[in-house]
Formats: structure tokens, C-alpha cells, sequence
DNA sequence: GTAAATTTGTTCGTATGTATG
DNA sequence: GCATACATACGAACAAATTTA
């Protein structure tokens, strides 16, 4: 299926660019697959009614994003594949990407100790003022960054949060580090946005981009919540995918 | 806050749109709240560091859009303010988005007949060619316009379905009138993507703008896929709740 | 193995849109 | 409104690498 490609040509936004993002989105859909060859230039051109350099700054862009890879004289290819993200009771970043064949890593990029807020005490069950650590991070698979994300934890429940997870580079570790065992996902809330400066920089998406935005909470295995986190994924690189009804 | 802003000057994104999306996320955001005070535009040309002109533009923009109301001599007002919608635990999405059936305010807005390419043959199961059904729907709520919907279901199954649709709004319907009596969800993929032109329209979303994509395949209780649905969310007045029991 | 066709890569020129001052 | 600089888009031609007949 191509998805379709009206284009706009006053709406501030390079035709390229339309074009870049289409071909991406049909990537990530599934139309165009890992190491499958793209429609030669000429007909590109052709489908989108505009001239072939057109069409070539858009390869261009998606070549130096890694995600096409064009060989002269035999055609452009489509080199990395979307990266599916699967959410669930049990969700976990690393799983799901290892479960992928790419290696996880998360890094620790920033923490503070805040009270609690309204909506925070609300998340997560605490008097308003309550000790909370905040912890931003941002985790890459295969050296391109995916996620860039916001926790909030109950100080008092996981003092050593922060230098635990500088060590191990994963939440689930450093919470065991801390006692608890095991988690599970109580709700998530998804909707999208448009990428803000300083994620943008994080994860290498340009201005003016959308990311999907995923709020969740996460419960032990009492039912008490334990972890309220907002994360920003980049959308043209990532899929959400959830088994069964929604 | 006022959200900081570097401007890229040849990321295919037109400056006075930066600015644009910026004012809006902050509007959105409620920094600049309904009826206040946009500061003067030569302020703004500073902050962003670009000519007059160019703020100038961004304004027109969003004016254009019923957002900004601009009095000579008096100032630049903040005119409307998002809606949010959420979509709740009360609120089953399926029911809303690809089947609307149960509480039909869904409009058909168009629909074909067409071959099925590499990807729909794939999620319906069918053979390469095999003829389909297309149906375009929008969901309004409360009279803004919330989902645009793309369907696809293999037309020997349900050769009448445009005709049985249009008789009773629902799709569930008519598929029990081809004698599918009831189906179930699959899997769902979510993703963000920018607003395409003809989206745009349907929803009164702004060009820019980032809306929520849903995929999904619908079963019937053979486990035969019978319908494969490709939805557009307006984000800005959407929220997608997942619970955990999934 | 060679020639032709295909496909990407490069270089001109021209026109229009965007942003500044 | 006007002059200037740069980015965007189009068109034509040709070169280089590869595949196909």
C-alpha cells in the first residue's frame, strides 16, 4: 500500500521533506522492507509529480539517517528495518529489544529530587510534597537513540535509585537493587506531539517532527505504584504494537 | 515556560513555520492561555533571532487558523484553546475507530474498489490482486472531527458492504449481512506521523500537526483476517488509554 | 563476452520561494 | 516596496556502475 502523497507546496514545508517522510512512513508501515530496493528514481518522480533531484535530496536525507543505502547502477535499498515495540502487562524496553536482534542500552542523562505535585501524587499514590527522585533517560538500540524518557519513584523507596542505575543502565535492575522484584504495568496513555528542542536534540529528530508520547504507571507486585513515567519515542523510527483488543 | 527554540534554516522546514509550531506547542501547553496577550512582534523577532517579517508570517499563519486574533494597535490575542478527548476505560476503542458500529455518528465519506497490493494481501491473507473494498469514514464527536478511518475487506466476502453500510452506519451490520456474525481484534500498531493534506481537511487539523496512526486487523471467529483498518487520530484533542490487563 | 538497457551520480542553467535589512 | 542572499525546485545532458539480453 503507498500511502497517499498529496502534496502541499505553501505549507513551509520542503516538498523533499513530504517526500522524505512519506517514503519513511512507508517504511515503518512495512510497505518498503529491510533490504528490499525503492522504486528507481525516475519513477519516484514520477508518483510524486515532481523532478528526480527531488526525489534525491529525499534519498539523500533517509541515506544519511542509515536508513537507505544507494548503490550506483544497481538501485537503492532499504537498510534498517522499524523497530517494534510491543506493550503489554510486561513490558521492558531491553526485551523487546533484544528480542529483535539489536542491542539495548540505556543511559542515564539527568536526575533531580522534587515533591510531589498534583498530578504526580495522584500517579503515584503519595502525599502532595513527598520526596521523589526524577530521573531522565535515554535509551539507543544499535547506536540510535529511541526513547528519551522522564521517571518519577518515591525517594524513600529507592534511595540509591539514580547511582544504581548509572551502573547497570537498567531500571529493572536498579529496582531489584532496591527490593523489588518484579513489576507490571497498571495503564498507559499514548498520544503524539511535535518533538520539543531539547528531545529533538536527544534523539536526533528534526524540529518539527512528531513523537508519540507515552505516559504509564507502573505497579510492584502489591499493587502499589512504584514508578510514573512520560516518554517520548521517535515516531519515524519506532512502532507501537498491542496484541488482542484495545 | 516558553519553549526554547533553535531554528534550523535547512532542515526543508520554512523558519516561519518553526515559529509557528513553537507558538502553538505553547499555546497548547498552556503558557499562553485563552485570551491573553501575545508579546509585541518585534519582541518576538528577538527572541527568535529572525526579521519581523518573519514572526509576522508565523501569526498569519496561526491567525488563518482561528488560534490568534490580531487587533491593529492593541496586540495580538490567544483566540482558542484545545479540547482534549480522552479515550477511556468507558470508552472501547474499537468502538470508535475502525468498526464504528455500536454508536454510529460515523460518516462514509468515500469508498473503492481496488487490487490488493503487497502489504494489504499480506494483512488480509489474500492472494496478490485479489479485489478489496475500500471504505473512508469520519468519526466526529461532540462535532469536531476526531477519526479518519481507511478500511479494506476482501469484496467477495462482502460484496454488498457500501450498500449495508450506508442503510445502517455500522459495519458490524453489515458483516452480519454477509453473514460474519461477530470478529475480534487482532493486533493493533500505533504510530505518529505529520498530518497528510487531505487528513488535514477532514479533521481540521493544521498542516504541521501531528496526528496518532492506528493500525489494525480485525478477525472473524474462524481467526480469518476480515478487515484491515488504517485510522487518523487528531492528536491534539486524543488520547489513546491502554490498561494493563491487555 | 559484448552491447544495450537500466539506474545512480554529477554538472550545468533557470526560475521561484524564503528571509534579511 | 526594494535589493540582496540563500534555499528550493525544475530541466537537460552526460558520466559511471551494474544488470540484462
Amino acid at each position: 500500500m503507498t500511502i497517499n502523497t498529496t502534496l502541499d507546496r505553501s505549507a513551509g514545508i520542503a516538498v523533499w521533506r513530504q517526500i522524505m517522510e512519506t517514503l519513511k512512513a512507508e517504511i515503518v508501515g512495512g510497505s518498503l522492507e529491510k533490504g528490499s530496493r525503492l522504486p528507481p528514481e525516475s519513477e519516484l518522480a514520477t508518483r510524486f509529480g515532481v523532478n528526480r533531484h527531488t526525489v534525491r535530496r529525499a534519498i539523500a536525507a533517509l541515506t544519511s539517517e542509515g536508513i537507505l543505502r544507494a548503490d550506483q547502477g544497481r538501485g537503492t535499498f532499504v537498510t534498517s528495518a522499524p523497530l517494534n515495540y510491543t506493550i503489554g502487562p510486561r513490558t521492558r524496553f531491553s526485551e523487546i529489544v533484544s528480542s529483535q536482534d539489536r542491542a539495548p542500552s540505556g543511559r542515564l542523562i539527568g536526575s533531580s529530587v522534587e515533591e510531589a505535585d498534583a498530578l504526580l501524587s495522584n500517579q503515584l499514590e503519595v502525599p502532595l510534597g513527598t520526596m521523589l527522585i526524577r530521573v531522565e533517560t535515554l535509551r539507543v538500540a544499535d547506536g540510535v537513540p529511541m526513547i528519551v524518557g522522564t521517571s518519577w519513584l518515591e525517594q524513600a523507596r529507592v534511595p540509591n535509585l539514580v547511582r544504581d542505575y548509572a551502573e547497570s543502565g537498567s531500571i529493572t535492575t536498579a529496582l531489584k537493587q532496591a527490593g523489588i522484584e518484579d513489576y507490571k504495568r497498571k495503564q498507559t496513555k499514548i498520544t503524539a506531539e511535535l518533538v520539543e528542542l531539547r528531545d529533538a536534540q536527544q534523539l536526533g529528530v528534526g524540529l518539527g517532527q512528531p513523537v508519540l508520547v507515552v505516559e504509564s504507571v507502573n505497579l510492584d507486585m502489591a499493587g502499589r505504584p512504584i514508578q510514573y513515567t512520560r516518554a517520548r519515542l521517535a515516531a519515524d523510527r519506532m512502532q507501537l504494537v498491542v496484541n488482542g483488543d484495545l
